[in-house]
DNA sequence: CTCGCGATATTCT
DNA sequence: GAATATCGCGAGA
């Protein structure tokens, strides 16, 4: 069954370590595809050098993330690749937790289509930020999408428990003190994790 | 396998 | 004008 405005209500360190596991659910028209969440970063906008909404600086792009958990943020990077961030905790606080990757459990068909990739490799379909955002036809149309409402894109619950892993963040080292944060979470031993 | 580099658009200075 | 929560390619080991 579909997360609660419960589970994203709560501090984005938190909601980042549950997600791992979970089951992002990306609907197209008919068509299906299923992905388990298997690695995400915690960003907490007033105190993080790394968040786009340090010092609560709120913006245009970042607007998104003052909202109450639930809703996606979607964003540009480098120009070219989108990345996926879940909003969490109460209004008025920036927090969020971005998807970095994913395991595709259905339609994979339609996500090598959307990659058009040489390799052959499965992990290189989703194994990072824009990878799985090109792969599930994620793009700024989503940004603000409501994940607790919506059908075309939410997250499910599973059963899992899987072991999880606290890491250091990757390439934000333009956030000083904050880049040494062990605020990186992802599953032990899983294929798709990037890296 | 590990580097190094260019592509590219939105945001903020 | 500069910076950026990235990726894919090609060269070399």
């Amino acid at each position: 069954m579909k997360l609660s405005l419960e589970f994203y209500s709560r501090d984005a360190i938190t909601v980042a370590q549950d997600l791992l596991g979970k089951l992002l659910i990306r609907r197209i028209d008919d068509n299906k595809i299923v992905s388990k969440i298997v690695e995400t970063e915690a960003y907490i906008g007033p105190e993080d050098k790394a968040c786009h909404a340090y010092q609560n600086k709120r913006t245009k792009r970042t607007e998104v993330m003052f909202w109450r958990g639930g809703y996606s943020y979607v964003y540009l990077i480098y120009g070219m690749y989108n990345c996926l961030n879940i909003v969490t905790a109460k209004e008025g606080k920036p927090e969020a937790v971005l998807i970095r990757a994913v395991e595709p459990v259905l339609g994979v068909e339609s996500i090598k289509k959307n990659r058009q990739i040489k390799s052959n490799k499965m992990e290189d379909l989703t194994n990072g930020p824009g990878k799985l955002c090109q792969g599930l036809e994620v793009d700024r149309e989503l940004n603000g999408y409501d994940l607790v409402t919506g059908d075309r894109l939410y997250i499910k619950d599973s059963k899992l428990s899987p072991k999880i892993i606290a890491d250091k963040r990757i390439n934000i080292d333009y956030a000083e003190e904050y880049k040494d944060k062990l605020w990186r979470f992802y599953i032990k031993d899983n294929l798709y994790v990037s890296k």
